[in-house]
RNA sequence: UCCUCGGUAGCUCAGUAGGUAGAGCAGGUGGCUGUUAACCACCUUGUCGGCGGUUCGAGCCCGUCCCGGGGAGCCA
């Protein structure tokens, strides 16, 4: 019976008869017979493989096996007599499935730098760190459905393709059909869907269409920015979660958004355990002691406007000077939630002139209902508002921002019948993933990076 | 895109006032009856990021481009 590496060591059926396939890492031999270090993927940890001497194959095949080979093991579970392990394979038979060349293959039995894996990703997921990563991604992926479906929330497949710009978003990749040579001019009527388009650079406004029509709704799906961000925490490709609610408000919308947020961490330490002290031993000493602080304690929250004031008493001096009317810059966002409040902090209430059209405005009429969420080492992870809902008032900050309402007459419409108090957050998977894992580089947390200059497959 | 620091063997790095390159690990061969970053002995490895310039001579100096790290802007 074939098992994975996993069930095998959490079932640990000492003295019966296992089969297991998966990857050599190291191969250590000792006199008469070798130690392999066998790994599946199902789970960080290797099984110890015992291939003794009287092996048909040993001399053959066992003694020329190196890191990267794939193996089907199968032999009788022992407890282990040394130290490492508690359990191990005793071989009666191993097959080698596919060779490894040790000259050429790159990833060595060593650490490698996240760098140089990155020039590898279609062997990095085989190491120890990115593998726990992509299995952590995985889990997280799956938590945030559970979360969201067990609160009656549907999920909508916004496009990926799109003729709508979400203002303010940043840049968007632009998409043809046609060929180089087919010619800019006059081209936009021959263009595939008659008129220009890219790819989304959010859901959200398609979103708030089911949302008036489902009540609660999310999208959970890739996004592009063609922006020329060269940081740890941007990328070119990313996915991103975007709940949008009917008949809310911009306080329920906070309290979502911090509940999926200690919901997933939850989630993760108690499904990827292994993975996460992994992350806590090698990656970011003190991790599960800064999250489990997170998930204890209620997040900070001021406005706008409060935190201002904060800033203007620091004792501190920014790059950026301080004053009402201003985006919060990344130092202002570190200061408030690292070294005011040690914890996530979420601030509402920025001031309208530099919020996108859609924020719904305030009776003080100069800001809007927005709540960005600021985490410790990261910064923003997530953004939101309550939506404007108010026809004219939409239409007017539209006409403000220099927006052309015919293009959104479909959006428009939405307020024009039946319509109501809606809000919606946009969380950045990628950004999640840093936060829960340590990884400092967003490279890192997404299997095939896409950045400027850099997409190899 | 801006500031800053880097790019030398498969990997991580060292390198002399400009004079033709080196250590650890990996890899190869042999040894070892319980190893676990195994160990011991011996051996192999380079268009010194690309292009151009200065010079008798450039890994080292100058110019330029590409790529990466850290920080910033834009944002998720």
């Amino acid at each position: 019976m074939q098992i994975r590496i996993k069930n095998l060591l959490k079932q640990s059926p000492v003295g019966s008869c296992v089969q297991v396939a998966g990857w050599i890492r190291t191969r250590r031999d000792t006199g008469g017979f070798s130690f392999l270090e066998v790994n599946d993927g199902s789970c960080l940890a290797n099984i110890q493989v015992i291939a003794q001497g009287s092996l048909a194959n040993y001399e053959t095949e066992i003694k020329r096996l190196s890191a990267g080979c794939s193996v089907r093991v199968e032999g009788m579970l022992q407890t282990s007599p040394a130290k490492g392990q508690d359990v191990e394979i005793l071989a009666s038979g191993l097959t080698v499935v596919g060779w490894a060349d040790p000259e050429h293959y790159p990833l060595q039995k060593k650490r490698h730098s996240f760098e140089f894996l990155r020039e590898i990703s279609h062997l990095r997921p085989r190491t120890n760190a990115l593998g726990a990563v992509a299995r952590v991604r995985s889990r997280l992926s799956y938590a945030i459905h559970t979360f969201f479906q067990e609160r009656g929330f549907s999920q909508v497949h916004t496009p990926i393709i799109t003729t709508s710009d979400c203002e303010g978003a940043g840049e968007m990749f632009q998409l043809t059909a046609m060929a180089a040579g087919d010619g800019p001019r006059g081209a936009e009527a021959r263009e595939f869907f008659g008129r220009r388009a890219g790819l989304t650079v959010s859901g959200q406004l398609q979103a708030e269409v089911y949302a008036m029509a489902l009540g609660d709704v999310y999208t959970f799906g890739p996004t592009f920015r063609a922006e020329n961000s060269n940081t740890s925490r941007h990328l070119a490709e990313f996915w991103m979660i975007e709940p949008e609610m009917a008949f809310c408000d911009l306080a329920r919308n906070m309290r979502v958004a911090e509940e999926l947020l200690t919901y997933l961490l939850d989630d993760v330490m108690t499904h990827c355990a292994e993975d996460m002290d992994l992350f806590d031993r090698f990656i970011e000493k003190g991790l599960l002691t800064r999250l489990r602080g997170v998930m204890e304690n209620e997040f900070a929250r001021i406005t706008y406007t409060e935190a201002v004031d904060r800033l203007l008493q620091a004792k501190k001096t920014f790059q950026y000077p301080v004053q009402w009317g201003i985006d919060l810059q990344s130092e202002h966002e570190r200061y408030l939630t690292e070294e005011v409040f040690g914890r996530p902090l979420i601030v509402t209430d920025y001031p309208a002139a530099i919020k996108p059209f859609y924020m719904r405005v305030n009776d003080d009429v100069r800001t809007v209902a927005a709540m960005d969420i600021l985490v410790p080492g990261i910064g923003e992870i997530i953004g939101g508002s309550q939506r404007e809902e108010r026809l004219e008032v939409l239409t007017a900050r539209m006409e403000a921002a220099g927006i052309n309402c015919e293009d959104y007459g479909w959006y428009l419409d939405l307020r024009r019948y039946g319509t109501v108090p809606h809000a919606g957050f946009g969380l950045g998977f990628e950004r999640l993933i840093q936060f829960v894992s340590g990884m400092a580089n967003i490279r890192e947390v997404i299997p095939f990076p896409r950045t400027p200059g850099f997409a190899p497959c």
